[in-house]
DNA sequence: CAACAAAACTAACGATTGTTAGTTTGATAC
DNA sequence: GTATCAAACTAACAATCGTTAGTTTTGTTG
């Protein structure tokens, strides 16, 4: 069908080369050397460094917020909606391993529009899984230690799978949500 | 005898900055005006940016590798080294939150030798704890879930404190150390 | 007060940055 | 074969980068 547009390309391309040493250390020319073409040849594609950055960033935040609202919505245990945000997570991060760098490192960098719509999106997202959280423990679903640091700690660890993920080998994307659900809601011990 | 040198003060404040826009966002004028002096200034103090860099990142590093010797060669059950590898963490990022932040975002911009320096410790520290939790599931003290993802979930929590501290307020190091090992270790649900 | 060192300053450097303007190339359509 | 258009190119711009050199200010000590 659609083959991907030489913009998608050059994102990709950025994507790849953020993760690796953040956005402010990527040059358009190191871009460019990396599609094999010189740095203002960029510029038929797309408008700005800015809008790379944007277009990676906004797009994947626009996911998570979907994503978190249909769980939201759902009529489910508050269990079952912690596995899906676990599933939803697995998902995105398969996707787009690439791209969460951008958007877990160098969000800071978008400009004032996206910027502000980009913090609204993540502040809606944790206020969420707070909420998903509290009413657990209200319904002794889930055992009411700090739920601040359940929060906390299990949004750093999918937050991180981006990191850890494509160091694994082969792994089956069901496979690895019954482990990780396994490890963050049952423990280890 | 001896304040805070000035070049530690000059660390410190970089390390903010560096925190907050990352180390190649960072300019030397940025941190002179953060300082209120001006750039050139600095290197009255300071040999190079990249001297910052490094002077923040492998003290912290050095700092994680000996603690981290410390538990390996402790006489304790698995499940109390995990503890303690906990509490070293939150030691360490009670000290010094904003250097944890250039240890986890900008390590990759130290050049040749403290680079190799680093990820040799950085390898070793994960070795170690991985080592750990293995003799854990032999010794039946840890559930045999998937023994990496273990490593994975329990490092990213640990390692993503440095955000997560500041942010509450009067929090007892101990009572934190309490609750974090109850909810890494014991499980949520 | 004179002497000295620490720490600030001004001015500038060569390199690199994101980006623009104008031009050439190469494939497709008539 | 010629027109068209996307996509590459060369060349250069103003701004900013880390850093150096040389000078002045500030504070302490004899």
């Amino acid at each position: 069908m659609k083959q991907e547009s030489r913009k998608q390309e050059i994102v990709n391309a950025a994507a790849i080369l953020f993760k690796e040493k953040g956005y402010s250390a990527v040059t358009m020319r190191d871009l460019a050397t990396a599609m094999g073409i010189k740095a203002a040849s960029l510029y038929n594609h797309i408008q700005s460094k800015q809008e790379i950055l944007s277009t990676i960033i906004i797009e994947l935040a626009e996911e998570f917020t979907q994503g978190m609202n249909l769980i939201v919505n759902s009529h489910r245990s508050s269990i079952q909606k912690l596995e899906n945000i676990i599933g939803l997570h697995i998902d995105v991060t398969l996707r787009n391993a690439d791209g969460l760098a951008s958007l877990n490192n160098d969000w800071m960098h978008l400009e004032e529009d996206n910027l502000l719509y980009f913090e609204k999106m993540r502040q809606d997202y944790e206020d969420n899984f707070r909420q998903i959280v509290k009413k657990g423990v209200e319904m002794n679903e889930i055992k009411s230690n700090n739920v601040e640091i359940i929060v906390f700690s299990t949004l750093s660890t999918l937050r991180t799978l981006y990191l850890w993920y494509p160091k694994q080998k082969n792994i089956d994307a069901n496979i690895l949500k019954k482990d990780m659900i396994s490890v963050l809601l049952q423990g280890v011990v």
